[in-house]
DNA sequence: AGAGGAATGATAATCATTATCATTATCAAT
DNA sequence: ATTGATAATGATAATGATTATCATTCCTCT
């Protein structure tokens, strides 16, 4: 019985209407241009809240943290390092060796995150950017 | 012929001579303690041409960016959430498939990082922290 | 209606990293 | 050795994402 807020409520509603990885300040600012502001520290809380329930998921990139909806399955990342395009792909057979590398080290795998950067293929034909 | 100052054959000797993960305060402090401090901004520069030099390689994790030898195979990291250890790990197929992924994609590589979070074996055992 | 506790939002604080800029080191040519 | 050009250093300010504070507002229960 999750009890969502009003503000928390319109984060989550936002990140499940798309596929996009979204940072705080994106939330914060779409947020306000649809009319239902929400404070910067309060969108950082209900991030933090929302994942720590499983509605959302993140990923943790260098600079920052972005969010996307939870209701997909897990997958991974590559990111174009030309024009920050974020492609996901989940690929069982990868899932499965690593948790066996972990298994014969005695690590108790809580999560992972594998991402690749690179050029997408648009930037890596085209010449963007 | 990459020149290397002082400074950064300092910081290079410091990273090769362990297979300790660094940051740079932690660089910049033990080579205070050394008796030849150099600058942080010195270290986080030094580190920088470093690693564009492939003389040093690195992990970026959430808070911070640590750097490690590069006279090793490329290889992957498990880090444990209780007691801060970083484990290595090295595994071709996964390396393969990463791969194989991507070019399906029309995707250029130029990098990845896999990253493994959990209890190492240590933690998992005993009750450290 | 009122008390207690949680949530919000404005803002200050934190912390890793980068930018500035004056000073110093390097090196080739005089 | 002295110059001058250029790159590197180091002290410190600035940046930017995230977290902490704290007064105010909102719920929920009695
Ligand atoms: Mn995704
Ligand atoms: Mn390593
Ligand atoms: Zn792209
Ligand atoms: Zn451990």
């Amino acid at each position: 019985m999750v009890k969502l807020t009003a503000q928390r409520q319109a984060i989550l509603d936002l990140i499940n209407a798309s596929n996009r990885h979204w940072d705080a300040e994106e939330l914060s600012r779409a947020l306000g241009d649809a009319g239902q502001a929400v404070g910067i520290a309060t969108v950082y809380r209900g991030l933090a809240f929302l994942e720590a329930e499983g509605l959302v998921a993140s990923i943790q990139l260098a600079d920052r943290k972005r969010y996307e909806r939870a209701d997909k399955a897990h997958h991974d990342h590559m990111v174009c390092t030309a024009c920050g395009h974020i492609e996901e792909f989940a690929h069982a057979t990868i899932e499965a060796l690593q948790e066996a590398a972990a298994r014969e080290r005695g690590f108790t795998i809580s999560g992972h995150q594998l991402v690749m950067f690179g050029r997408c293929a648009d930037c890596t034909k085209g010449n963007n950017t």
